[in-house]
DNA sequence: TTCTCTGTATTATAAAGTATAATACAGAAC
DNA sequence: GTTCTGTATTATACTTTATAATACAGAGAA
């Protein structure tokens, strides 16, 4: 698992983990099932604590991304719910990334060749 | 100009406001060089404090996208560079969004469909 | 058994970000 | 002068974030 942090980001680090690995199923570089690094590795690897990986995890769990098992440790869940209804919060965000790159001079087919891209985009 | 702002949201209240105006000057609710609130006045309409709409205003102003005046008050920037490049940081903002719709079992046509909607959204 | 690994939980602490409050100043308009 | 503008300063309180040091229960392996 390819894991970049930028410390100096905005983005707390915990949400960071969760972004790249929401990132990382959605594109296939992460496959359903798929066992995830331990908690205590990750946050060795990425020179972080324990319990702001666990957030992450508690997070991607809670969201139903991950599972979890005391035996095994983490992993992609088998079976993600793809018949759940995007909320409104995904919409607001999508608005914002549009207003920001209209207001760069994106035009609207240079903007869907950019999602085209991003959507099919395989590890 | 509508504002509606969450206070219980984990989006911080300066950056709401915003990420209002951005949206707002992208769908051409706020045309290029209209006159936007006083911070002073913006603040009572939202119940806020100043300094949270200081703080908008002072981003927003960073970023080019607004003009101030110790005159006139604060203007939509007249002249938005929309020239200039996005940011990796848009593209990755993308890429979280695209991924979570995916996930939610959005394809691609839906989702292409979406952003065509909201390129196109007037006030 | 004993040891080690897993996620999870608890408690404490430090640091940073966010928001409010009360003022104050400089510049321009009236 | 008075009033409006953005801007600046200082202080305070609260929340969030991240770390640290432990500890526990369950399961697997020695």
């Amino acid at each position: 698992m390819l894991l970049e942090l930028d410390f100096s980001s905005d983005t707390p680090i915990y949400m960071q983990i969760r972004n790249s690995i929401v990132v990382g199923i959605a594109s296939g570089e992460l496959s359903a099932g798929e066992k995830l690094p331990t908690i205590r590795g990750l946050a060795d690897e990425a020179g972080v604590n324990m319990m702001t990986v666990n957030k992450a995890y508690s997070l991607l769990k809670q969201e139903g991304y991950i599972v979890t098992d005391r035996r095994n440790g983490a992993c992609v869940n088998p079976d993600i719910n793809t018949a759940k209804a995007y909320g409104e919060e995904e919409i607001n965000k999508l608005k914002l990334v549009i207003s920001e790159m209209k207001l760069s001079g994106v035009t609207e087919e240079e903007f869907l060749n950019i999602c085209r891209n991003i959507f099919r985009e395989k590890e």
